[in-house]
DNA sequence: GTGAAAGCGCTAACAA
DNA sequence: TTGTTAGCGCTTTCAC
């Protein structure tokens, strides 16, 4: 067992210098047919393995796109991930995934450690960032992409949407459906401020319409679909009254439902529910819930979009917009339709 | 805008030498603490990055492990996927991952990419591979972990199980509860080795039984919520008499519950459903659903844990099994109790 | 506890 | 279309 072939190993053996296997291993580079397959075929037979690490050192390229999302185990920024990485990918990228546990101090911890790996350019979730995250990411020379929120001041580039006017305009189609008292089911604020915001946008609307509400609270972010039974057991036990519940994810919609449904409480009869999100459990729970699409996948493909042609550094087409912004769609169903 | 500060330029400011630099940035390094806590500080101040792309060409060392899984939008994968990490990342190890979409040839074309960056390990989901990305795997020079199958012959390692007897067992459980006629709901085999032995354990217990039984395809994997309805929808309306529906996964196995309801079947009065994984959604659903748990998290945590024994080179201990069997549970529920 | 010299395996830059 | 030279920013190795 001997040491693995290296390019100058395929060089000599092939009768040519390490330049011109190094071109062939390249699509464009200008080396003749006849020269290429060749190195090739012995490439092949020696079982020689590209060495990226040599290559990135040198070429001050990686390929990389570093990317934090708050949770792996959520199908929404599952979805961006593929989206971003569908197109990334095409375009000869590697993602680097991290993911921050929704915690600001576990995502300041994973950029720099990303950052390490020289990434061409990095996705992050959110808009909220510790003061030396915001530093690192600043600074770190490669192009900055916040997503799924639109923040004040993005660093770079953002692609998301507002969650809160998101959020408000649902509670309006539900006042105008007759809603009359809401309670909003979400997590606690610490970590997932998409959540805090639909919940600020919820508060605003429900003020401003003049309708009566409650917070309940799921504890920390994740909220899974079994949380969201539970909040609406203490809900319904706690005795209060309201003919509306709007919950902070479609999953938490769903464990709601479910537990009307074991109680005897009809959707949307007696109560309506409303998700948010657009995951898949909302068009198939029966009733199929009402949600907020967020179109978590487009926001990952036009992020890579943004991104790839930031890279390629096309300075021929107009430049791009520092926001870009995903609109979600209101979709709604039986959950909320009396 | 000057350029970013490198090793050399800290080690200046310090007034010593980059290998003292060096040796401050790792834990065990002998420098002194004064020395240490001086180039840190001026790192810090500098905004000095450490870059792991000279450190793994040098080193030889990249701390990357490769994963293969089949989508990442499966909460099945993405739960091996977060146990892994969780290891991993203790041990200073960051994951390469890719998606194959239950593609073997896309796999290979993965293989070889990631192999390119130099992995230190590679885990890859199953154990069906072309014959070219099975020799690439055996001559990577690093641990190859092969997930959620056992196959006949690991490369190296292999933690999951068996899904064709696990299978078995749910369908032997289903019989002793009186079931006397299944269908089975899964997706075509091209690609999704996993159902395939799913379907396989499921035919060779009915027929050992003694069972009727019908085979209902889904299409080409991923099988999703939706798809587990429309043919449920299709096996009712054949006409066709069965009394036990067997999914391939809990997603289908839900989407098939809700169709059900959708007409009036009651579960698990007219009808049983059991489906496999267990996914979150098998809890929640009204009726809860029998599942196989598959315990995906531990097979990632395992396999992680396997991994970073074997990196660190631990000789002292017994030497790694090569295969760990992680026995997946049955889980009786409210859908097969009547 | 610290330093000097050499080099990891590629590719940029230039030359022919 | 192909080759030569030098060097990317670290860390190995050896020395003190």
């Amino acid at each position: 067992m001997s040491k693995p072939p290296k390019m100058t190993d395929i060089a000599a053996a092939a009768g040519v210098s390490p330049m011109t296997v190094s071109r062939a291993f390249r699509r464009d580079a200008s080396v003749s047919a006849r020269t290429r397959e060749k190195i090739l075929k012995i490439a092949e037979e020696t079982g020689y393995v590209f060495d990226s690490t040599a290559s990135n050192l040198r070429s001050q390229r990686t390929g990389f796109v570093a990317v934090t999302i708050p949770s792996l185990n959520n199908a929404n920024f599952a979805d961006t991930v593929r989206g971003l990485n569908d197109v990334v990918q095409e375009a000869g990228l590697q993602i680097l995934l991290g993911y921050t546990n929704y915690d600001v101090l576990e995502e300041e911890r994973l950029i720099q450690q990303l950052l390490q790996r020289r990434p061409e350019a990095i996705v992050v979730t959110g808009g909220h960032h510790t003061d030396r995250a915001h530093r690192l990411l600043k600074s770190a020379g490669v192009p900055v992409i916040e997503t799924w929120d639109i923040p004040e001041k993005p660093i770079d580039f953002a692609v998301g949407f507002s969650n809160a006017d998101a959020m408000e305009r649902l509670v309006a189609h539900l006042h105008d459906t007759g809603a009359k008292r809401m309670v909003f089911i979400g997590g606690d604020d610490n970590g997932d401020t998409r959540g805090a915001d639909r919940r600020r946008g919820f508060v605003k609307a429900a003020e401003r319409l003049g309708l009566p509400y409650e917070l309940v609270s799921l504890g920390p972010a994740p909220v899974s679909m079994r949380e969201g039974a539970r909040a609406m057991a203490g809900a319904l036990d706690s005795g209060a009254a309201f003919d509306a519940a709007v919950c902070v994810s479609d999953l938490a919609a769903f464990g709601a439902l479910t537990e009307c449904q074991r109680r005897g409480v009809s959707v949307p009869e007696d109560l309506i529910i409303a998700g948010f999100g657009g995951f898949d459990i909302a068009e198939v729970a029966t009733p199929s819930l009402t949600t907020v699409d967020a179109h978590s996948h487009e926001i990952g493909r036009r992020s890579g979009e943004l991104l790839v042609s930031l890279l390629r550094g096309q300075t021929d087409g107009p430049s791009p917009q520092q926001i870009t912004l995903i609109e979600p769609t209101l979709r709604v169903s039986d959950s909320t339709s009396r």
